[in-house]
DNA sequence: TGAATTATACCGACTAGTTGGTATATTAAT
DNA sequence: ATTAATATACCAACTAGTCGGTATAATTCA
């Protein structure tokens, strides 16, 4: 007894107004995006957005929350994980930030980054899920930032957890660069300095523990 | 025959709106500022603000024009300037920029910044006119970069142009991640860790030259 | 000078359209 | 048959911007 119907089942509504939400957010800000709207892009209709979310803030969270599940594991998958040097490991991940700018600004500009600026005074909610987003991907850098520090600069006085939250603001302040001049290589010469940063920061330590 | 009524006279109404503009979109941004929010902060009617302005969108950009004057005269009369060595200037820079971040969020947060990214989609005159701003104000500090690097890295391959850029990617991003936790420390150590970069960056092109 | 004219700054009620959200009806799934 | 999912019509509050009009200052003219 096949269940065909439920088997090709096309994506739930839900999903639809998440991405709906991704998109239209990443692109014109919370306020901007009016309910009309998420409707009209995720082809669904007022009463299903109210049917599946209490109100537009509920739905922003759900959006800001999905961010950080799709988002970790699109990190997790990438290659750069392979390596077995820690330090490559950090410095793999600051390439392959810059490497996934690309096409339109709204296909790589950060979601919860986006919405923490706007929200941050008039929806708490939405700023707490925005902030959970950006500290637990930073921590899972500081990971391996904290073994990369622990082989090649364990005396240093800077903490594995401040060099992962930087690193997140420099990536979404070259997002703001990147939307405010139209160009994408500000963003991109940005996370150089970010990449050589990291590696002064080690090679200065491996030179300092030599030295000592 | 004194005139006291003119020379006690207000702060004309174009100004005050200039001012509500500025806190308002910082605190809550450029869409959830309305135009009675604006004339309520200001003390003034409606009436004189489309007086004044055209539209909302134009007052927003005035603001911005207004933020680059405003700010380019506040850091010109900041005491790192009186540094006689380039770099000194430089870091004096970016240890201001630390320093000031003092007080509620909205007061040092940047205007141009946080409406840039909420509004290059829909508003791309007031992105310009953001984006202006942040690239004179860069501009100048690229110049102190500039001296800098011709005394202590003149062969260093980064541009004097991309590092003052990094310089404000960085600022702006931790006004994001101090905006999404609410913590101002998080900015601040994102701004100790710019500093320690710029050492870096001259005190091993210094290493370099001299062992070369 | 001082009265007439004109320009500027300002006000707040009003409007046409939009907003987030609701109430009710219809359809599909079990 | 009951529940869940979707659609549509609708609403009250709010939105940016308009309009007719007033108060004040600047300019012109007698």
């Amino acid at each position: 007894m096949a269940r065909p119907t439920k088997d090709l089942k096309k994506i739930p509504s839900r999903e639809l107004l998440l991405q709906a939400a991704t998109k239209l957010i990443r692109t014109n800000g919370y306020t901007s995006t009016t309910v009309d709207d998420l409707c009209e892009k995720a082809g669904v209709s007022k009463g299903t957005l109210f049917h599946n979310f209490t109100s537009k803030e509920e739905l922003a969270i759900a959006a800001a929350n999905r961010w950080s599940e799709v988002t970790s594991e699109f990190f997790k998958n990438a290659p750069y994980h392979l390596k077995k040097d820690p330090l490559e490991r950090v410095l793999g991940y600051v390439r392959f930030r810059k490497e996934i700018l690309r096409g339109d600004l709204p296909e790589f500009t950060c979601l919860v980054g986006t919405m923490a600026q706007e929200v941050y005074a008039k929806h708490p909610e939405i700023n707490n899920a925005c902030f959970a987003s950006i500290f637990q991907h930073a921590e899972t850098l500081a990971k391996d930032i904290s073994e990369a520090k622990k082989l090649y600069a364990p005396r240093a006085r800077w903490t594995p957890q401040s060099l992962a939250m930087h690193t997140q603001a420099v990536i979404q302040g070259s997002f703001i660069i990147a939307k405010a001049s139209g160009d994408v290589n500000l963003a991109s010469d940005s996370i150089d300095h970010l990449e050589k940063y990291i590696q002064l920061l080690f090679i200065n330590s491996k030179l300092n523990s030599k030295n000592k």
